[in-house]
Parts: structure tokens; C-alpha cells; sequence
DNA sequence: CTAGGGTTAG
């Protein structure tokens, strides 16, 4: 009678199980509700080993609480909603819980929540450890916010884990993905104890950054190391050839795979793919291509990409309409393919035809890069107005890029209404743009209108222009 | 007692 009731509970167990041996310690009490939300596949599932706890009040150990938040904050069948009720109700989590609901939130459509999180877990006054900051670190890449990142960085120091591998890996992508990619380098390189992951995620900032030549000598320089890349530096390395056209160092990377037996799955397909393509050598990448037995939308994107960016609109056309036979759906990036295509091609109709076709067909909202390449395609077919007016209609604000395209189209065409209005545009944007000028002031001189190119010359500032070397007011100007 | 890093298309 004076034993728990837990143990009697236990012993009854023992008994019935037929478990004779002694040998063996006695099995834990209570039926292990932890370990069963581990193995949970559902949250039908979930739920009812969340009622278990709570009538058994195991749900106050913090262990098992933070068994089902792991559930509903990382699981695809998990429930973030449910995640973060749960938290609330929980009384002084701890820093497990803390990191497990900063680490869901952080992956989230609004990855700044978990900077929030952060930031509440820090007003109650409990420490971040090395596991924090990698997951917080994330939000900041996938919010792509600069100033985050800055804060966080502050904070690793303030709680001394400059020294962490994952801590200083998450900090070198944060600040490559916000393009800060000298403060990502003074980190990598004061950071001694390097490992392939943080080689690899210097290597992708530069690359992901255009830095294809940057990147192509820091991967030299791991080899030099020592470091034998796999399947994720490789596929970043490849992607910078083919972003700056070294064809030779990616056949020489496509040779080295073969050697080494690394595999060419869906990943490094693509990678594969793309370098061949982009640099020309279509017939590579279409063999590649073909023999793939499992290629995704990038897969087909770096296809169409590469073939777009050789001037042959024909075979894009044609590769997009297998793609929409295939039932696979198009994205942005399909469409900044196929309509930089139709540009090269100045097929001005069926570019409309599918720029029209994004947001009716596939509910696709144009990006200003798509605008630009509308812009561009009309203005290439001499219908300015035409252009002036979508860049109106933008939902978005119009950048220099896109004005910039308009302006040349402008000075194609001789239009020299249109390019006053939209050299207004760019140097509302940029008031020290001094090209803007130099290009209306040619417009004006090959219209013969003198009188305006010495109007604009009092405008500018003829003592900035000067320190600009290499442009003139006026073509063979005296 | 639980956990963390690198990859493809623009």
C-alpha cells in the first residue's frame, strides 16, 4: 500500500508481459508519451497523445513538451499554428523550446517572426546557446534582411560564439546572401578551423553574387588545401562557369566527377546542364538533358535558359511547349527565359501573346525583370508609347534598369519626347547619373537641336562630368 | 535526455 501507484503499475506490467528475467532492469512506469510523439505521423495523432500528457500532467516536464513542439514547429504534417499555441501555454520554456519555434519560424513564409522570437525570448531574460544562432541566422537569410543580420552578428559576439563552426557558417551566408559579401569574407578568413560546408558556402556567395571569378579562385584555393569538394560545392562551382563562361574549367569539373564516381543526380544535372548550355555547347547539354531520368522545373529552366541566351528562340519556343505538354507548371524564372527570347528574337507578338498568358494562365504576377523584358521588346519594335505605358501600369516601381531600356530604345527611335521624361525618371532616382545626360545630349545633336545640347550643358555640372573619364558632352564634341 | 552547416534554373 505504500508504494506509489506508478510502481504497482509497473510490477502489474511486469507480470503480464511474462517478463521473468531479472537480468533486465524493471521498463519505465508510465507509457512513453514522449517517444510516441517522436514516431507521430500525423497531427490527429499528435493531438491525442497531447490529451495523454496533459490528463497525466506530463505535459509540465519540459522534455516531453518540447517532443510535441518539435512535431508541430518542423514536421510537414505538423501545424505551426498549433506549434506556437503550445509554446505560449508552456510555462518558462527552455532553450530547446526557445530554438525548435525560432528554427520553424525562421523557415515560415515570414521568417522575420523568428528575429521577433528572438527578441521576446531575450526581454525575458533567458541566454541564447550555439544552437540559437544558426536557426536565427536562417530567418535573416530567408528574410534577406541586412540589418538582422547585423544585430544577430552582434549578439554572437556579445555571447562569445564567434568560434562556432555553425554559428560563423551562418554568418558568412547571412551577409553573402544580403550581398555584404566583404563582411562575409573577413569572417571566413579570420575563421581558422574550416571545414568543406563553410568553403562551400563562401564559394556560393560569390557565385549566387556574379563573383564567378572570385569564385572560381577560392575553389582553387580549397583544392590547394586539401579539401576534396562533393556534390554541393560542385554544383555552385558549375554554376559559376556557366555564369562567367569557362567552359574549359567545367568540362574539366565534369571530367573530375567521372573520375571520382560522384554521381550526376537531379542537382548537379541541372548544374551540368546549365554550364553547357550557357556556354554554348547545346548539343552537350542536350544530350545531357535527355538522358536525365529525373529532371524538375530547374531542370528544364536551365535547358530553356541556356538556349535563350544562344538566340534560339525557336528551340525555346519549342522546348516551352513540352514543358506545358509534360504538365509541369512554369514559374518566374521559366518566363524570364522565354520572353528574353522572344526579345533577342523581336517576336513582339508572341512575346505579348505570353506575357499576357503569366497571369491569366498560370497566375503568375510579373516581376519588373519580366516588365523589362516587355519594355525592351516594344521598344525594339518602335512602340515606345506602348512601353511608356506599361512601365506605368508596374504595380511595382520602376528602377533604373527598366527606365534604362526605355531610354535606349528612346535614343533608337530618335524620340526625344519620350526620353526627356523618362531622363527626369532616372535622375529622380539618381540624381548623379551623368550618363542619362550624355545620352539626351547625343539625341539632341543628332536631331540638330543645338540650342538644347548647350541648355543641358548649363544644367549639369560640366566639373563632375570631367571626373568621369572617357565620355564626352557630345559625340566628336570640340 | 532532445537540435544545427554546404547544392541546381534568373
Amino acid at each position: 500500500m505504500f508504494l506509489p501507484k506508478r510502481l504497482t503499475f509497473s510490477s502489474k506490467r511486469y507480470l503480464c508481459t511474462g517478463c521473468a528475467s531479472l537480468s533486465y532492469p524493471p521498463k519505465p512506469a508510465l507509457p512513453q508519451l514522449s517517444l510516441l510523439a517522436d514516431k507521430c505521423t500525423s497531427m490527429t495523432q499528435l493531438k491525442q497523445i497531447h490529451a495523454q500528457m496533459v490528463v497525466t500532467s506530463r505535459i509540465s516536464d519540459h522534455f516531453a513538451a518540447s517532443r510535441l513542439l518539435s512535431f508541430c514547429a518542423l514536421s510537414d504534417s505538423g501545424d505551426i499554428n498549433y506549434a506556437i499555441k503550445l509554446f505560449e501555454i508552456t510555462k518558462d520554456p527552455n532553450i530547446f523550446m526557445w530554438n525548435t519555434l525560432i528554427r520553424a519560424l525562421a523557415s515560415s513564409p515570414n521568417p522575420n517572426r523568428a528575429v521577433f522570437l528572438y527578441t521576446k525570448m531575450r526581454r525575458q531574460g533567458v541566454c541564447p546557446n550555439n544552437h540559437t544562432f544558426p536557426f536565427l541566422l536562417k530567418g535573416c537569410c530567408n528574410s534577406c534582411s541586412l540589418e538582422s543580420c547585423k544585430q544577430v552578428h552582434t549578439h554572437v559576439l556579445k555571447f562569445g560564439l564567434e568560434l562556432d563552426l555553425h554559428v560563423v557558417n551562418g554568418l558568412v551566408r547571412a551577409y553573402s546572401v544580403s550581398s555584404h559579401l566583404s563582411s562575409a569574407r573577413r569572417l571566413f578568413d579570420e575563421f581558422s578551423e574550416r571545414n568543406l560546408s563553410i568553403w562551400t558556402t563562401m564559394i556560393t556567395g560569390y557565385a549566387q553574387n556574379f563573383c564567378a571569378i572570385e569564385a572560381l579562385v577560392l575553389f582553387d584555393r580549397m583544392l590547394a588545401d586539401g579539401f576534396e569538394p562533393k556534390g554541393p560545392t560542385i554544383a555552385s562551382v558549375l554554376s559559376a562557369c556557366a555564369r562567367s563562361g569557362c567552359l574549359e574549367l567545367g568540362e574539366r569539373i565534369h571530367a573530375f566527377m567521372l573520375e571520382r564516381g560522384i554521381e550526376t543526380g537531379l542537382v548537379l544535372g541541372t548544374a551540368l546542364v546549365h554550364m553547357y548550355a550557357k556556354n554554348g555547347a547545346i548539343s552537350t547539354a542536350k544530350k545531357l538533358f535527355d538522358s536525365m531520368p529525373e529532371r524538375n522545373l530547374a531542370t528544364w529552366n536551365a535547358m530553356l535558359c541556356g538556349l535563350a541566351s544562344n538566340g534560339n528562340a525557336e528551340e525555346v519556343l519549342a522546348l516551352f511547349r513540352k514543358l506545358e505538354k509534360e504538365k509541369l507548371l512554369p514559374n518566374d524564372v521559366t518566363f524570364v527565359g522565354v520572353l528574353s527570347a522572344c526579345c533577342r528574337a523581336g517576336l513582339i507578338d508572341v512575346g505579348q501573346k505570353i506575357f499576357n498568358s503569366m497571369k491569366e494562365v498560370y497566375g503568375i504576377e510579373p516581376k519588373i525583370e519580366h516588365y523589362g523584358c516587355m519594355v525592351d521588346l516594344l521598344g525594339r519594335g518602335g512602340k515606345l508609347v506602348e512601353a511608356e505605358e506599361l512601365i506605368k501600369r508596374m504595380a511595382m516601381k520602376a528602377d533604373v534598369v527598366i527606365l534604362g531600356a526605355l531610354l535606349a530604345a528612346c535614343k533608337n527611335q530618335g524620340n526625344t519626347e519620350i526620353a526627356e521624361r523618362v531622363v527626369k525618371d532616372i535622375l529622380a532616382l539618381e540624381p548623379h547619373n551623368h550618363m542619362v545626360y550624355v545620352v539626351l545630349s547625343n539625341m539632341y545633336a543628332e536631331a540638330g537641336r543645338w540650342q538644347d545640347v548647350w541648355r543641358l550643358r548649363k544644367v549639369m555640372k560640366v566639373g563632375n562630368l570631367k571626373k568621369t573619364p572617357g565620355w564626352s558632352l557630345v559625340d566628336g564634341d570640340t
